[in-house]
DNA sequence: GTCTATACAGAGATAGAC
DNA sequence: GTCTATCTCTGTATAGAC
């Protein structure tokens, strides 16, 4: 991957997270990345190219920043709700993350071609936690009568639709938090 | 409200639940409706105009059809889970509105007038379902600990979560009501 | 590899007849 | 109220020089 390709894939995410996938305009883009239109169409085919290998970056800058929450060495049910609280925070490069990914997310429904993608993303990430709560079953710190994977679709998905609501200005940062610590409490049970 | 404003809302919703708000052309429009171009910036000042007259129009269907769970003579525990589900059904009504509706709040991430009609009606279901949670507690039916506005807001954003899952074609409709149907036995207990 | 200049299509919006 | 015709602007994409 060259330079320049990164380069401009980094001012993508930027610029997504500012105007939505739908409002990413070439222009734009070109001169957030400080380089002229027709240099981004010599690095990439055409605009859905763009949008495919900007999808793909946000994933790969989202599996790194939520590689240490899995691996940690903390019991797995304190490391269940560090990677779920992860989504919500104030850290500039993870909300915009945050931001880019939901849009997708969106977008997905009206264009076919990015659900794959999406389905894969999802899916890694769900499984991902339900890993660490049936570590923490078997390891006594969630009740055992819980079903990891339907606990996990469902904080994931409650993620998701708290995040939306704190882009879209109904929710604040805080009150999200809280309301999904409490949702994990529900879920695993002391 | 006159006929034609009517017929060319309705058209809206149609064509947003194809497209995307962002993918609402006027030309299209025109056609879904079976009217000229002209005749919709008659009967609209400008596409901006269109689409808040279309989410105040989604709003109010939305509200129709979730009256009569609302009000229903069963107790009040099985109403909030009727209320819930309600946006998860094969009803081509609902389902249009649905997506539209949830394109609508994605929007809003990046179009800041969009906020306030999207906080007033998120705001207004909240509200619906934690007067029901709060019948439905004093009435001995939820567990009497249960802080109805958290449970309200949190299962309101889980719907969200797992019907933009369900419109993305990440999750069929089937498990979307099974996990929603699990999670307000665990808000609410029986 | 990178730029300037530009072709071309499609969208929003209006003029003016009926 | 409603249409046909059209203007203008913006966005995608390419040609061709360096």
């Amino acid at each position: 991957m060259s330079e320049r390709r990164t380069q401009i894939l980094e001012a993508a995410v930027r610029v997504i997270a500012q105007d939505g996938v739908r409002g990413l305009r070439i222009p734009k883009l070109a001169t957030e990345a400080g380089v002229s239109t027709a240099l981004i169409y010599y690095h990439f085919s055409d605009r859905a190219g763009i949008l495919r290998a900007a999808l793909d970056h946000i994933n790969q800058r989202a599996r790194q920043y939520t590689r240490p929450a899995l691996a940690g060495s903390d019991d797995p049910r304190t490391r269940v709700e560090r990677m779920l609280l992860l989504e919500l925070q104030d850290d500039e490069g993870i909300r915009l993350n945050s931001i880019a990914w939901g849009e997708l997310r969106a977008s997905a429904t009206f264009h076919p071609d990015l659900r794959e993608p999406l389905q894969a993303s999802t899916g890694a990430w769900n499984a991902d936690v339900e890993a660490l709560v049936r570590q923490a079953r078997d390891n006594g710190s969630v009740a055992g009568d819980v079903d990891p994977a339907a606990a996990a679709e469902r904080l994931t998905a409650l993620v998701e639709g708290l995040s939306e609501r704190w882009h879209s200005g109904s929710l604040t940062l805080g009150r999200a938090r809280r309301l999904l610590t409490q949702a994990i409490v529900l879920e695993l049970r002391p």
